[in-house]
RNA sequence: GGGGAGAUACCAAAGUGGCCAACUGGGGCUGACUGUAACUCAGCUGACAUCGUCUUCGUAGGUUCGAAUCCUGCUCUCCCCA
C-alpha cells in the first residue's frame, strides 16, 4: 500500500492525496460507509459503487467472527469474494465492541472475554487471533485490538486504558508481521491512537505507534461523549506527531461539520454509521439542510430529497413519497434514506477535495457548514 | 314478530361505585442516534393553565356524599330464532 501526498491546503492542515491498495486507488479525503457484518445495511454493493460512489467500505472482526463466522469467510476466498465488493475493505477490530457491548465482556491483559450478543456464548480476543481473524476474513487495511474507554474517563483510568492498548498494539504487530496474507493481496495494519482527552497521553500515544512505522495510523477513542472542541484539539495533538506521507483515519466520526473540522486538521479518511443508521431513523443530510423525513411537514412536499441531485435516490424520490415509505415501515423508505445519505456523504469528502486542491477550502469549509447543518 | 349482546378518546380495546382525564395496542406529533446488540430508543397525544382548573365514557333523566361503572326512558349497532 502507497500513500501519495497531492496538495495541502495553505490555510489549513487539510490535505489531500491517493491511497494505492492492490484493490485499487481511494482518493483522500475520503469517507468510508460502515458494513459491519459484511453488508452496508440496505445498500447493495452494485449501489454503493455506481450511485454513492464508495471507494472502500467497514467490515467488522467481532461481527463476522461470530456470524458468518471465518471458517465459511475463508472458505468463501476472502471477504471480497463472499460479499461482492471488489474494491478495498478496512477491518475493524472488535475494540470498539470492547465499548459498546460494554455489559458483556471482561477485559484482562490477555485479552478480553466476550459474551457473544447473538447467543451468549463466550469467546476470547487477543491481539493475536484478532490479527489472524483479520488475515481470515482478508481486509486490505486491518485494525489492531484496542481498548475505547468512555469520553468521560478519569486520567488514572485512561493512563491505564492506553498502557494497555499499547501493550496490545505492539502484540498485534508482533503477529501480525509473523503471518501472511491468504488470499495472494497485500494487508495493511494501521495501530490506533488512544489516550482519551488527555493531551500527554495523545502525544504519547501517537509517538509509540510512530516508532513501529506501519502504513497508515488511526484515531480512536473520540466522538464516545467528549465536547465536539476537547475532539478537534486532540486531533491536532495527534496529527502533528503523525507522518506526513501516511494516511491518518479517524475512527468511527461523525457528523458532516465533525469531518469537515477533522479534515482542516488533517485528518484523511473517515466512517460512521451515522449516514445509514440516522437515514434508517428518518434523517436525511442534505446539500440544503438537514431533514425528519417523518415530520409532518413533509407529507404533501414533492418536490426531490436533494436539489444538488447527488444519486437517483434524489432525483427520482419525492420527500412526500419517502416520508410516506417511511410512515409505511417499507423497506424502500430505508433503502433510498441510506442510499441519499452516504451519497451525500461521499459528496461531501469528494467536495472537500476539489476545494483542497483549489485552494479555497476554508472558506468553503465554512459556508459548507453552516448550510449543511441547517434545520429544515 | 320473539330472544340476546353491546355503545368508552383518531382506531381497537380495558375499566363494572371513590386510587379514572380513564390500562394497553395501533395511529399521530416531536426528539435522540458518531470504529452498528440499532427498520432502534425516549417523550407527548381531552382543553386551557405553574401547582392546578375545567369539560368527557351513545343520549335524557334518576339513585348516591361520590357514577364510565347502579336504575329508567330514548336512539343506534350487532347476533340468534321465526
Amino acid at each position: 500500500m502507497k500513500y501519495t501526498l497531492l496538495a495541502t491546503d495553505k490555510n489549513s492542515d487539510a490535505r489531500c492525496g491517493v491511497l494505492t491498495t492492490d484493490h485499487g486507488n481511494i482518493e483522500t479525503p475520503i469517507f468510508m460507509p460502515v458494513g459491519t457484518v459484511g453488508t452496508v445495511k440496505a445498500v447493495h454493493a452494485r449501489e454503493l459503487k455506481e450511485d454513492i460512489k464508495a471507494q472502500i467500505i467497514l467490515g467488522n472482526t467481532y461481527h463476522l467472527y461470530l456470524r458468518p463466522g471465518t471458517g465459511i469467510l475463508e472458505a468463501a476466498g476472502g471477504l471480497h469474494k463472499f460479499n461482492s465488493w471488489d474494491r478495498p475493505i478496512l477491518t475493524d477490530s472488535g475494540g470498539f465492541q470492547v465499548f459498546s457491548l460494554g455489559d458483556c465482556r471482561k477485559i484482562t491483559e490477555e485479552g478480553v472475554v466476550f459474551r457473544s450478543h447473538i447467543d451468549g456464548s463466550k469467546h476470547l480476543f487477543t491481539p493475536e487471533n484478532v490479527m489472524d481473524i483479520q488475515r481470515k476474513i482478508g481486509a486490505d487495511i486491518v485494525m489492531a485490538f484496542d481498548e475505547c474507554p468512555p469520553g468521560q474517563s478519569d486520567y488514572g483510568y485512561a493512563k491505564k486504558s492506553l498502557e494497555l492498548t499499547q501493550r496490545w498494539l505492539e502484540r498485534c504487530v508482533k503477529q501480525f508481521d509473523a503471518t501472511e496474507p491468504l488470499y495472494g493481496y497485500h494487508q495493511s495494519l494501521f495501530p490506533i491512537v488512544q489516550g482519551c482527552v488527555y493531551k500527554d497521553l495523545r502525544e504519547r500515544a501517537a509517538e509509540h505507534a510512530v516508532a513501529l512505522n506501519r502504513e497508515g495510523y488511526a484515531i480512536g477513542g473520540l466522538a464516545v461523549g467528549e465536547e465536539a472542541e476537547t475532539m478537534y484539539e486532540m486531533i491536532q495533538v495527534v496529527n502533528w506527531i503523525l507522518p506526513q506521507d501516511k494516511p491518518r483515519y479517524l475512527m468511527g466520526v461523525g457528523t458532516p461539520e465533525n469531518i469537515l473540522e477533522a479534515i482542516s486538521l488533517g485528518v484523511d479518511m473517515f466512517d460512521c454509521v451515522m449516514p445509514t443508521r440516522n437515514g434508517r431513523n428518518g434523517m436525511l443530510f442534505t446539500t440544503e439542510g438537514v431533514i425528519n423525513i417523518k415530520n409532518k411537514k413533509w407529507e404533501c412536499d414533492f418536490s426531490t430529497i436533494d436539489p444538488a441531485g447527488l444519486s437517483f435516490a434524489d432525483t427520482d424520490y419525492s420527500k412526500a413519497y419517502l416520508r410516506h415509505l417511511i410512515k409505511a415501515d417499507e423497506i424502500l423508505g430505508l433503502q433510498i434514506c441510506s442510499i441519499h445519505n452516504l451519497s451525500f456523504y461521499l459528496w461531501l469528502v469528494r467536495e472537500a477535495r476539489q476545494h483542497i486542491l483549489a485552494g479555497d477550502f476554508a472558506e468553503w469549509k465554512t459556508r459548507t457548514i453552516k448550510k449543511v447543518t441547517r434545520r429544515l
